[in-house]
DNA sequence: GCAGTTATGAAACGTATGTTTCTTATAAGT
DNA sequence: ACTTATAAGAAACATACGTTTCATAACTGC
């Protein structure tokens, strides 16, 4: 199948460039553009000022910044680009997917394709009321232990800062060489531990499993498999798809379960979980942690 | 699955039942309307007459014959169509988004349709040759230091971990509290910086990129905007699309990105970063890190 | 801390837009 | 063939458009 051919002006190629040497509110104008450009082939400049709350002038100024003559030949490459998606979209979906794979500069277009497939298949393979479940349980857990080493250290990490955020009882084990029977002390059966282990597993989190699932507290593992180590010491346990073409598994299917499983747990939560996080942004904000104009 | 939602008011279901009633130049002008609503939803009306070849008013006509009160409604189910078109991937996703959310259960389902809708216009956003010529650099590069505060943090730890498997010069700067002095010294042009600061912005991100950026440092910020505070202090800026349904921004795109980046670099370095990567995974078996029955 | 410069929003301007009105062309009925 | 009704182009109109100008706000460099 022939390649679409790329018109010899892209906008994305023209804007880019100049996107750093540009001022604030014209980036901000530039920035918009280039994430909506139907919205700019297809309305006014007024329009577009007004939907995307840049005063008009901007527009203008952002053409002639760029080197146009006026805003209409800066709006004619969003119609190209508009153009362009419509005719060609089809095309690019089965182009992916006979790509035997020789041309290294599509390899962020595999690995796309890829992350999309396992969400699928991460869909396919999680029941919505086995999550629904967990998420109950977690909403109504008195202290949620979070455990992941090596490669899932970082991932568990996410959670937990993100978890923080809207819950003051989630608390991420074994950072700082904290030890396992000092992570465990204190927990129990009203409690509940996440742990993330996929391959290849790490001792660490499956023996924090295996003493926690003794300890009798409720082990919910994340995993890679079915067979995983972690599945014994385990009261439930969730498999994502990890497959990817690199020598590393991918952590896409994970962070998109964790995400909504959080959200799930938030909204459980309520206003209580809403008030938390709007109350650390403000302090985050005080404290200067947060970068501000 | 529930097909997406088609607009109340489609452009044929509209306006292909009166076209037999009209006269030889509204008919004509329907006709045109029906074959080319990418043109009507990016054009002026004067316009669109001049390249269809009909006089203006008889497209005013035509709406109100349709019984439209306006010209303008008429090309709004054009823009409707087109946007349909355009966006058939991620419409699905935004439709799911805007059930508000009365089934908690299809919150996973949901958040999955946004993240593939997210990867996707993270692949429209980023340009294969720029990667490319990123990967590149990188791949040469004397030392990569890599940056990330608050819930950045996690995602470059995420990163600096799989690229340790590869490379011995990557390394994740401001951890167990190293100053930012410190971090940057002994960097220079031959070295790269990769900053990954999105919305709230970290004052530490920010503030490691300008002194990078001053000392000469080359600097890529990987972010959530052209309008990040970030942008003006990097050689080279990556936009990834982190919009979600959730409280949090999704790190699905940026993990996606992360690791193709760090794949592609990894095609580059050949033999050499596979060895270290088996070396690594030996000595970890050792040590009885990874776990073995 | 102030002068000079630049960036940005508000107001003003000429122009192109969508619509209506007027006029002429076309077709039908007697 | 003449009238009448309807259709369609031309001209006229109010409006919204893209742009420029102006005033003020926000920086920069001394």
């Amino acid at each position: 199948m022939r390649r679409t051919r790329k018109s010899v002006a892209d906008l994305r190629q023209t804007v880019v460039p100049h996107v750093e040497t540009l001022t604030p509110a014209l980036r901000q104008a530039a920035d918009y553009i280039l994430k909506n450009p139907n919205i700019v082939a297809m309305h006014s400049l007024r329009q577009v000022a007004e939907i995307s709350g840049v005063n008009p002038p901007t527009f203008t100024r952002l053409a002639q910044s760029l080197g146009f003559e006026a805003y209409e030949q800066l709006r004619e490459l969003c119609r190209q680009e508009v153009e362009q998606t419509v005719t060609s979209f089809s095309a690019k979906a089965s182009a992916l997917q006979d790509q035997t794979g020789s041309d290294p500069g599509d390899l962020l277009s595999r690995h796309a394709a890829a992350s999309q497939a396992n969400i699928d298949r991460l869909l396919q393979g999680i029941e919505a009321i086995e999550l629904d479940a967990i998420a109950e349980r977690l909403a109504k857990a008195r202290n949620v232990a979070l455990v992941g080493a090596l490669s899932s250290a970082s991932l568990i990490d996410y959670l937990g800062y993100m978890a923080q955020m809207a819950f003051p009882n989630w608390r991420t084990l074994l950072r700082n060489h904290e030890t396992l029977s000092a992570a465990l002390n204190g927990l129990g059966a009203r409690d509940i531990m996440i742990v993330l282990a996929i391959k290849p597993y790490a001792s660490t989190a499956i023996e924090a499993a295996e003493r926690a699932h003794t300890a009798g507290i409720p082990v919910i593992a994340v995993t890679d498999s079915y067979a995983a180590p972690i599945v014994p010491h385990a009261s439930h346990t969730f498999v994502a798809p990890t497959d990817s073409p690199h020598f590393f598994a991918s952590a896409v299917p994970l962070i998109v379960f964790f995400e909504s499983l959080l959200s799930m747990v938030v909204r459980r939560t309520g206003e209580k979980a809403t008030k938390r996080i709007a109350e650390i942004e403000r302090e985050s904000h005080r404290s200067a942690e947060y970068w501000q104009a």
